[in-house]
DNA sequence: TAATTTATGTATTGACCGATACAAAATGGA
DNA sequence: TCCATTTTGTATCGGTCAATACATAAATTA
């Protein structure tokens, strides 16, 4: 972009990992740019010409976790075979990511900041628009399931959508709260084991 | 307690519930002293002195939402008279505890200051205890519907009662994204509709 | 080499945070 | 009436917040 000029002494890409590891412990507000600058290894006016401000670089960090290291819990959603095995396989990979280190525990999106009044409206609403997105993601597999065949005809997809991520919402929760990973696998484990029937009670319209 | 003195000219109860719904809207962190003088009606002395400090006042506020607007989704649980209504019944009163007005949706305990690091210790510390106790009740009553004998013997209360709080806190996270009343009544009438199977699923001794 | 451009480090800004100092006011008891 | 006790309102405390002013340093371009 631009070659002229003084080049930056830090790499803007491991400052923003850095960023992105202290907002997911810390949250947004109780991070502050004094602890931004220091696990970032700049001073403020670098900080806010690279990224703008705290909101941006906390908007960007949570970007580069849905990229990294909250991708892999969604990876195979599209590719199995079944809605079932698509869904036991999320909350399983959630299971495993969410206590995969010590901490932090859970997934940056549900966790770095759920007030929606009195907090920053742009972080709000982002971490939102990024709830409701995989939630639609997991309806359309869902859709899929009943083209496939694999899902009954009348699947009340936008409902059962709404119910899994409400699992892995909580396990987020649990998570955080220290539970280990053999109970967020056990979770997982009791929505398998009630799948089918719960598909079944839930089918809204006849069967043809 | 001491009539000597200068009476006070607010009502304690009255500011700690005023205290409460704001917390209880904002969260912890969000909500300052500016915020809680105003809605209390009196002055930063008058709240030192009642309450002791923000944090006492928060915990405070957390245990009137216990005894008053949270505590009805509990009713129910040890009244009912199986297990799978129990749980049938505390889901569906969360998603109408959950949507009952605009401002504030999902429950406190969840929602107001879920960021252990960087947060005040034990306003993190409370509010986990409190998420831990309602486990720790639900799992001794699908503990009492296995000597019931309306759950079969071997059942993993232990794993049952994770992956209904797990519900349960996920659908505070919806209620605070504005998901509908309806939408929550779905996602508990899934884990209705699943149960039985589920439950026979998660067994995991033998019976005899 | 001189001019331009961009990044750096230091120091600081005004605003807000939670929490108090202080004196006046209002009660009960002696 | 006078003292002890407690609450009140005003004004403010030191600390921290996110965000910048400013001068210097280091690069490219002419």
């Amino acid at each position: 972009m631009s070659s002229r000029g003084r080049p930056r002494t830090f790499s803007r890409d491991e400052a923003l990992r850095s960023a992105m590891e202290i907002f997911w412990d810390k949250g947004f507000d109780n991070t502050s740019l004094a602890d931004l600058t220091r696990v970032m290894g700049l001073n403020p006016p670098s900080l806010y010409a690279a990224f703008g401000s705290k909101a941006k670089l906390f908007l960007e960090a949570v970007d580069l976790y849905g990229r990294t290291d909250g991708a892999g819990i969604w990876e195979f959603l599209d590719d199995a075979p079944t809605a079932r095995e698509a869904v036991h396989d999320l909350l399983k990979r959630s299971a495993e990511n969410f206590t995969q280190w010590a901490e932090p525990r859970g997934c940056m999106v549900v966790l770095s900041a759920p007030q929606m009044e009195g907090g920053d409206t742009a972080v709000c609403d982002g971490l939102k628009a990024r709830r409701l997105e995989k939630q639609v993601a997991l309806q359309s597999r869902l859709e899929r399931g009943v083209a496939d065949g694999d899902l009954p005809e009348g699947t009340d997809c936008d409902a059962i959508a709404a119910y899994v991520t409400s699992i892995q919402h909580g396990m987020s929760i649990h998570a955080r709260d220290g539970a280990s990973r053999q109970t967020l696998m056990a979770i997982a484990d009791c929505c398998a084991a009630g799948w089918d029937a719960m598909v079944a009670g839930v089918t809204t319209k006849a069967q043809f």
